[in-house]
DNA sequence: AAAACGGGGGC
DNA sequence: GCCCCAGTTTT
């Protein structure tokens, strides 16, 4: 166990080094991150990007995003994917923001332990625990690790992890790394950096990662 | 635990 | 044209 940790150290200076250190502050607006974040479900992140931008640019507050037609949401954030559902999710979500303080802001939730955050935040139709963990450790620096497909995929094959599910990974991962919010953003920014340039699910760039020896995913496909 | 949801962009 | 993608919800 104690050498796993060591590696987990190891896998964090290598992969930090190679995609950049990554300043947890200034944060991450809130607002900003949840809607962005609810918008990126199963699609990439400029479609995310292009649907955000859209969205704001349609609608001078969040108030008149509430006030508009869901069809007319849907229209301004169309390149995003399940663009009907985000619309009505987005639009319920700000109507339970501005219920909780008659303002459209989230941050009390700085106020709020992690557990009480994740509750809260995962009431919200169409915000699971990713959604609510990237919020949370963004934007108000709770320690918590957001094991979105990435870290999951790019941990299980450095073998820092061996999970069937990501709550299995998330557990193992929580008992192995540091609970330090700067490490686990950090952490996860780095392992996320990693999956989507080099450690791909399908035809990982091996060669130009620096981790191949420590790698069990390289050792069992490297004659390939 | 597995399927449904469901669309733009890269190859 | 096929397949993938910062996931969540429902069966």
């Amino acid at each position: 166990m104690q050498d796993l940790r060591a590696k987990a150290e190891l896998v964090y200076r290598e992969l930090v080094a190679l995609h950049g250190f990554q300043q947890l502050v200034p944060r991450r607006e809130p607002m900003h991150e949840l809607i962005s974040t609810m918008l990126s479900h199963q699609t990439t992140e400029a479609n995310e990007e292009r649907g955000y931008q859209n969205l704001r640019a349609t609608f001078p507050t969040w108030e008149a995003v509430i006030a508009a037609p869901v069809e007319a949401v849907a229209e301004a954030i169309k390149p995003a994917n399940y663009a009907p559902a985000k619309a009505k999710n987005i639009q319920a979500a700000l109507a339970t923001i501005l219920a909780e303080r008659g303002e459209i802001s989230i941050d009390f939730l700085a106020e709020r332990s992690t557990e009480e955050g994740m509750a809260w935040l995962t009431l919200l139709r169409g915000v699971g625990p990713k959604t609510a963990s990237l919020v949370l450790l963004f934007c108000f620096s709770k320690p918590i690790l957001p094991v979105d497909t990435h870290v999951h995929r790019v941990s299980q094959r450095l073998g820092l992890v061996n999970a069937k599910t990501p709550t299995e990974a998330h557990e193992i991962l929580w008992e192995m790394l540091p609970h330090d919010a700067e490490w686990l953003f950090n952490y996860h920014v780095a392992l996320l950096r990693h999956g989507q340039r080099i450690c791909l699910f399908k035809n990982p760039r091996c060669n130009q990662c620096p981790l191949t020896e420590h790698c069990l995913w390289y050792a069992a496909h490297r004659a390939e």
